[in-house]
DNA sequence: GATTGGATCGCCT
DNA sequence: GGCGATCCAATCG
């Protein structure tokens, strides 16, 4: 046996409803270190979150859902624990994670990931051969993992793609900072994030 | 029906 | 660091 500690996972074993049943803050830092899996015919993806955003529903003026319920942001309305997926800039995915109490309109935004399984596949969809490319940003890693928004609305606990335990390492730390790329709201603390983790989208 | 802007990325300088 | 791609969805009328 080597003294390596290889990280592992079962994607047998779930996060259960009640992970995501709580304020999304707390579920979008403890989405850190777990691990994302798509269960595809051309094979399993998976990768480690490393880095994500919360969007906390109607008072909050960056969230889709702060103006009442529409066609796309209908997902975020109802139970947690499914996906949000919507499309950014007319050619990206952008995959989400739905929170809180039913009542609460609430998502939280995957922004990067380690990739762990299914490199290959990753390569071929992006076109990029650098691990770093493949899941460092929310439109990479929906391309590399093969979500698109045929599969918003699915439940996270009984389909192909899940949520594994997984967990941080006692030297990982968790840096907090203001989200990207919207235009209100700038300054709330809603990015969560490894320290010095290089698979992150920026630093 | 028209307009506007976006939770991004990759290429260019 | 800057900007164009590309088109959907929300809003206004």
């Amino acid at each position: 046996m080597s003294g390596t500690m290889v990280a592992s996972w079962n994607p047998e074993e779930v996060l259960p409803l009640s992970f995501y049943e709580r304020e999304t803050t707390l579920v979008a830092k403890e989405l850190l270190g777990h691990y994302l899996f798509h269960r595809h015919p051309e094979g399993m993806v998976a990768g480690r979150i490393v880095e994500t955003e919360a969007y906390l529903g109607q008072n909050d003026p960056a969230c889709h859902s702060c103006r009442g319920i529409t066609p796309r942001c209908k997902s975020m309305f109802g139970t947690a624990g499914r996906i949000y997926v919507y499309i950014i800039y007319g050619m990206y995915y952008c995959f989400n994670i739905t929170t809180d109490m039913p009542e609460v309109p609430a998502a939280v935004l995957i922004r990067a990931l380690e990739p762990v399984e299914g490199i290959e596949i990753m390569r071929k969809r992006r076109g990029k051969n650098k691990l770093r490319d493949l899941c460092s940003g929310p439109g990479k890693l929906a391309t590399a993992m093969g979500f698109d928004k045929t599969f918003d609305g699915q439940s996270l606990l009984t389909g192909p793609v899940g949520v594994s335990p997984g967990k941080l390492s006692p030297e990982e730390r968790i840096i907090t900072a203001p989200r990207i790329g919207i235009s209100k709201a700038v300054d709330w603390p809603l990015r969560f994030y490894l320290a010095g983790n290089q698979f992150v989208s920026k630093k």
